[in-house]
DNA sequence: GTTAACTCCGTACTTGACTACGGAGTCAAT
DNA sequence: ATTGACTCCGTAGTCAAGTACGGAGTTAAC
């Protein structure tokens, strides 16, 4: 049984720890992106610094377009039980994380042009970033 | 002036085209992320196939995690004036496409690794898809 | 000539993801 | 013993991004 992490953190330390505010951590709660934690006394919460790493990887996320349902997901994948299941649910998600790597490629390369360019035949400029995602 | 497109398609067929509803078209209007469009007999909404890319692009932006207030600069650095401003928020735009980059790119690895671990020693699988994003 | 399929408009409702509010309890310091 | 900074809880409010609604007008098909 490796159940034996220390959890000496409140819930005001990983709000900031993890850079957001104190009610997105009982609210992340609610939604199941964090399991129920120990309580001090019954009451207190208590976090570890997992669960610091963990809010940072659902605000990471969230900033390439996850939502919370599928950060959700996941963090199933990554709790290390059901095996097949997950290979299954992971493979899916590659798919998916690949095609949005290969727009953000196409937007960088369009972007990083565009600067190029603008330096150079100052005036006349053309900015093709939508042609960038045809393909899309 | 090159100001000579032809602009053939309504509003549910400029919809259908980019995959999203009428309502949707409308509500892109009211935020400026399409200009207001010529109008047959004054009334009816004309568009031409580069409002088809525009929309999708729009979309596929949203799906990288672009807010549509983003999406809008991202679209004025395309409309080709004034250079000095577009290359300095392209830059701008870069640094933070290319962290998203970086980020997608540590998932990918983590979801890859997870798939083939998950053939190889089936069992005790342990996936760290969360210490992928430590460093972000 | 009326039904269907579109268009127009403004306003209101919904969903996801927070964010704030109010009232209460605890604990440390002054 | 009161002030401040924290915790607890449930509920309500907000903001972005749609999505739906209702009532009206136009045109094409039957």
């Amino acid at each position: 049984m490796p159940e034996e992490t220390v959890d000496t953190l409140t819930i005001g330390m990983l709000a900031t720890g993890a850079g957001v505010g104190v009610e997105t951590i009982r609210f992340y709660q609610r939604q199941q992106l964090l399991r129920e934690p120990k309580r001090a006394y019954g009451r207190i919460r208590l976090y570890g610094a997992a669960d610091v790493s963990r809010v940072r990887f659902v605000k990471s996320s969230q900033r390439l377009g996850f939502s919370l349902a599928e950060i959700a997901e996941l963090l199933r994948l990554d709790d290390g039980t059901h095996c097949a299941e997950a290979r299954l649910l992971a493979s899916i998600k590659l798919v998916d994380v690949r095609a949005k790597l290969d727009d953000l490629r196409r937007i960088e390369q369009v972007l990083t042009q565009l600067v190029r360019r603008c330096r150079n035949d100052r005036g006349s400029v053309s900015c093709p970033l939508i042609d960038a995602l045809h393909t899309s």
